[in-house]
RNA sequence: GCUCCGGUAGCUCAGUGGUAGAGCGCUUCCUUGGUAAGGAAGAGGUCGAGGGUUCAAUUCCCUCCCGGAGCUCCA
């Protein structure tokens, strides 16, 4: 027998097998219990089956369920199976595609008749059939022709072959009676499948367009342990619970009302206090950071964005145009052309800049009915938009002092985040040397500074770099945070200019950034990071004091009174049972319970009850205790360093 | 916008071809309570809107509005 197959392993060693040895032989030779675990292998940098043959001098890395791509390899083959499981049931159902994704897999099925739930349980139970029968995963190569014939009953999979040019290599896969035109790799047997779960049916487009079929997409979720799988379906319970829809009800937040229109929202006075603790405290922040606060009008001349080339580029996005005396108005989708003006209002000198200008800016757009989703997705929203306006070489500058604001500003609100540099897409406005420079200082500054990033490469707007920062949620959830924008296009077709040291007349760069981005999906955001349990300084109501009796509820006002001259937001419950009033207070997630029977009127003291904390109480002196509160509100502490309930589940 | 599901009291939801129910909340009364629901009584609904079928529609059918899960898109 020959030994021409060469394996290097991870760790440099080599050894010699014979011609058609696959992985599985590479792990049965160094040992049985590698052989049992490995369900894949890494082959020249290529992810292949385990009983695939080897060839040739390769270097060959076993993945078990220890490795982070086995997870993907599992899920993929859990697709499968859920088709196999499907098709049991309904012979006719055309498949589309089945791909792993994030957090679990999903397969699109062309059915006459969308999915119940009940299918989905048949379907659950019967994908433990498949797994226990233990099929392999047959991985064949096949020529267009072949599977043309495969697929002939697969109109769906039939487009999909169409695609291929003749040099690649087609290849289907097959479990038991389930066929599949699919790249692979899979586990080896259906058998090796751990625990999974279907989650939902919908419909979704065939490739995702909408002129084209609808397809009915069951989405799952599968594991290697039953433990992970419990975890994660109790993270889906988690997700659920603090819906800053449902909190958003209980807590008396913000509403919506048929009668307004959908995705736009109403501040209810608790929310507003929430809204308004950001406001002030950005405005504080920002106004330290060398900005000025100006206000635009909400609607404005077409002319405007004519200029702008909103009408040109974004007016699918905008609301229709009103008519007032002959003349068309739009409700601005942006707050730039706004400040543009605001900055044209002068003649410029270099002397002036860095200009740069605030605003709370409301604005519309038209935003599909479909996709509207509770605060985070609505028609109306206030950005916290800033533009500045400054020299090329005074950009790293700014983005220096970006990137300070932002930081501070996202450990206000006790969240990691990360940061994306996108660079110059296909499609772009302005020079590439322009480009280049501007790239080359936004790098520079994330460098000098040591920031970790990440590039998205062509993901800047049209019109200029950009920063994106995501952040990240209590519970691990990735959120859309503040961006900087460089800008090459409105300077040009506003023609904004500055007089230089020069004495010439020169273009500024313009900026734009946001913070918060919309409060609106920032708050609705907040809520679920926080559960709906806010810090002391942003919490709606921030002490609730309680009376043990009627007879010490005069007490309690007074007390009251006292924590309101102070600024602090404080309300007193004085009817029904002391239980029911502290389980109010709980639900109502108020940072604080101050309660006051007869020991307490006698001392001038307050039981203090912090939320989330159960029994433990701390007996305070009153003024001990305001000036504790008046400390943690200045500080803007979140809850854990105020020692109290953790956002985490 | 599209596919599917839904809309009944302030909230969460049950229910029916003969105009409707629960729990919580709310109001009143009793209870004066020491750390997550003390007790009782009461008020509250054009059953999302419009049209159709029917002797009769909250229930069946159609259209529209709103919400949800997705597709697509986004601050």
């Amino acid at each position: 027998m020959s030994t021409n197959l060469r394996v290097t392993l991870p760790d440099d060693r080599t050894m010699e097998l014979p011609e058609g040895s696959s992985a599985y032989d590479v792990a049965l030779a160094i040992g049985p219990g590698l052989a049992r675990a490995a369900l894949a292998a890494e082959v020249d940098g290529e992810m292949v089956d385990l009983h695939r043959a080897l060839a040739g001098d390769v270097r060959v890395r076993l993945v078990t369920d220890r490795d982070p791509e086995a997870l993907e390899l599992l899920r993929h083959s859990a697709a499968h199976v859920l088709a196999t499981a499907v098709r049991k049931h309904r012979p006719d159902a055309e498949i589309g595609f089945g791909p792993p994704i994030e957090e679990g897999f999903y397969y699109d099925f062309g059915v006459d008749e969308p999915f119940t739930p009940e299918d989905l349980e048949l379907f659950e139970s019967t994908m433990q059939e498949v797994i226990e029968a233990d099929y392999s995963f047959e991985r064949r190569e096949v020529t267009k022709e072949e599977a043309r014939e495969l697929f002939a009953d697969d109109p769906l999979k039939l487009e999909r072959l169409e695609e291929f040019d003749d040099t690649e290599t087609i290849t289907v896969y097959r479990d038991g009676p389930f066929l599949d035109l699919c790249r692979g790799p899979h586990v080896p047997t259906t058998g090796r499948l751990g625990p999974y779960k279907l989650l939902s049916a919908a419909g979704a487009y065939w490739r995702g367009d909408e002129r084209r079929q609808m397809l009915q997409r069951i989405y799952g979720t599968a594991f290697f342990s039953k433990k992970d799988l419990r975890t994660h379906l109790n993270r889906l319970e988690e997700a659920k619970k603090r819906d800053h829809r449902v909190l958003g009800k209980q807590l008396d937040l913000f509403t919506v009302d048929e009668r307004v229109g959908p995705g736009l929202i109403l501040w209810r006075p608790a929310g507003s206090i929430v809204r308004n603790e950001i406001e002030e405290y950005e405005k504080e922040l920002i106004l330290r950071h060398g900005y000025e606060i100006v206000y635009t009008p909400h609607v404005m001349s077409e002319r405007i964005f004519e200029i702008s080339g909103h009408l040109e580029n974004f007016a699918e996005n905008m609301f229709g145009a009103m008519e007032v005396e002959g003349a068309r108005y739009r409700a601005k989708p942006m707050n730039c052309p706004g400040h543009i003006c605001l900055y044209q209002a002068d003649q410029r000198s270099y002397r002036e800049l860095p200009i740069r200008y605030a605003e709370y800016g409301t604005v519309y757009r038209y935003e599909r009915s479909g996709v509207l989703h509770g605060m985070l997705r609505v028609r109306g929203f206030t950005q916290d938009d800033a533009h500045v306006f400054c020299t090329r070489e005074q950009v790293p500058g700014e983005i220096a002092a970006l990137l300070d604001l932002v930081d501070e500003m996202l450990s206000t609100f006790g969240y990691p985040y990360t940061v994306e540099l996108a660079t110059r897409p296909e499609k772009a406005l302005g020079d590439r040397e322009v480009w280049d420079e501007a790239e080359s200082q936004l790098r520079g500054v994330l460098e000098e500074r040591g920031i970790e990033y990440s590039v998205d490469e062509g993901g800047g707007a049209f019109y200029g770099p950009k920063l994106d920062f995501k952040l990240i949620d209590a519970i691990g959830r990735r959120w859309q945070g503040p961006t900087v924008q460089l800008d090459f296009n409105l300077p040009e077709r506003f023609d904004i200019e500055f007089i230089g040291e020069d004495n010439e007349r020169h273009r500024p760069v313009m900026l734009h950034r946001v913070l918060i981005g919309s409060m609106e999906r920032f708050v609705g955001g907040l809520i679920e990071h926080y559960a709906g349990a806010f810090p002391l300084w942003l919490a709606p109501e921030q002490v609730r004091v309680l009376p043990i009796s009627e007879q010490w509820a005069e007490d309690a006002r007074a007390f009251a009174a006292q924590l309101k001259d102070e600024g602090i937001r404080a309300a007193v419950r004085d009817r029904e049972s002391l239980n029911y009033r502290i389980r109010e207070a709980e639900m109502r997630k108020v940072p604080y319970m101050a309660v006051i029977g007869e020991r307490e009127a006698a001392d001038r003291t307050v039981a203090v009850r912090r939320r989330g904390a159960g029994r433990k109480q701390e007996i305070l002196d009153r003024d001990a205790f305001v000036s504790q509160l008046l400390t943690e509100i200045a500080s803007r502490a979140l809850n854990g360093a105020a020692g109290g309930q953790s956002a985490a589940p």
